[in-house]
DNA sequence: GAATATACGGAGGGAGCCTCCGTTTTGCAA
DNA sequence: TTGCAAAACGGAGGCTCCCTCCGTATATTC
């Protein structure tokens, strides 16, 4: 009487509990390893079909190891302020590399869809950005993807030096300043 | 009469010529392939086991390929402008993709030796951004290393979009200026 | 034209990516 | 409980890339 879909079952144990430990793994693989996903399945205990059926693509794994991250920098962002949540963001990659993944879908335009992750972010930044812009604090030439781009910029990839990104940060919000 | 070191042969031209061919093919592949190795070396239509005799690491072909780049960049320094010369970086950069791989070195603190490409090119960056703070136009806490960090950071890795980095530059340089 | 230093090519071993499918486990109903 | 089908598991296997090593080919030199 009350469950018109065909046939609802509960899902099984030791995909949950799988699915917890490459997680698990991923997070400290991505963390220092090079990152390969078959390290991640080895460090999980798990066969790599395992892996690849819980998480098709190396992204969609990234998307749900940082998915904690993206939620609280989404909350950060309810504050208002543009230059503390930029700083905030900034402090939350350098201390945790990887976070930088979860930014990168945002800014991967060719991303075959958006994904729900990339989309909270977006939007909460997006929110950021007109804030500060209708308040004359943003120069309204400024999107919010170049928002994010720039944090990526500072914080990822060869030379990328969590003691000067501060700084420059700073530079940048000086620089953003209308008139 | 002449000659005290052993034996001073002429090089071979095969030699010669497919070094020649190795750097062309390198070019393509690196700006367009996923940048294997093995494809250089296939669109150069040599063996593999001669690209590495010619290039023993892969940094070693970036550095080869992009070392007319360098000197450009090096050239245009000279000059003594470092916004115009920040700007035409960030063209060619935008232009030639692989370009970064020139910059990358500079900024690489544990690289086992400091290039003879990546240390003209620091030397000239450091010129000029210790000529402007002279001049009382940058911001003295901001070092070379960082300008070329953000110049990376605006025009590598994923999202980049060189429609808009020109824009961020802008702004940023609005930043550097003291006071 | 021969000798020999020099360069070439690619086989081969290691590793990662991803797919596919036979085997095992689990939830549910009888 | 027991049985069974759905769901999940594991890893072999096919592919590509990385890099080394060494037998073969060739340009220079005499």
């Amino acid at each position: 009487m009350c469950k018109l879909t065909p046939k609802p079952r509960k899902p099984r144990a030791d995909q949950i509990r799988n699915r917890e430990r490459l997680l698990e793994a991923a997070r400290k693989v991505f963390r220092s390893d090079n990152g390969s996903l078959e390290a991640v399945a080895r460090q999980a205990e798990v066969g790599i079909g395992t892996l690849y059926r819980h998480f098709p693509t190396r992204e969609a794994l990234f998307q749900a190891v940082y998915a904690r991250e993206v939620a609280a920098l989404e909350a950060q962002a309810q504050l208002g302020e543009l230059a503390a949540w930029m700083k905030a963001a900034l402090e939350m990659m350098a201390t945790k590399g990887g976070m930088v993944a979860a930014l990168e879908p945002v800014l991967d335009k060719d991303a075959p869809f958006f994904t729900e992750q990339s989309a909270r972010m977006g939007a909460a930044v997006g929110r950021l950005r007109d804030q500060a812009v209708a308040a004359g604090e943003l120069r309204p030439d400024v999107t919010a993807e170049d928002l994010m781009r720039v944090l990526l910029g500072l914080s990822y990839g060869p030379g990328a030096d969590a003691s000067r990104s501060g700084l420059l940060l700073e530079v940048f919000l000086d620089g953003l300043k209308p008139e």
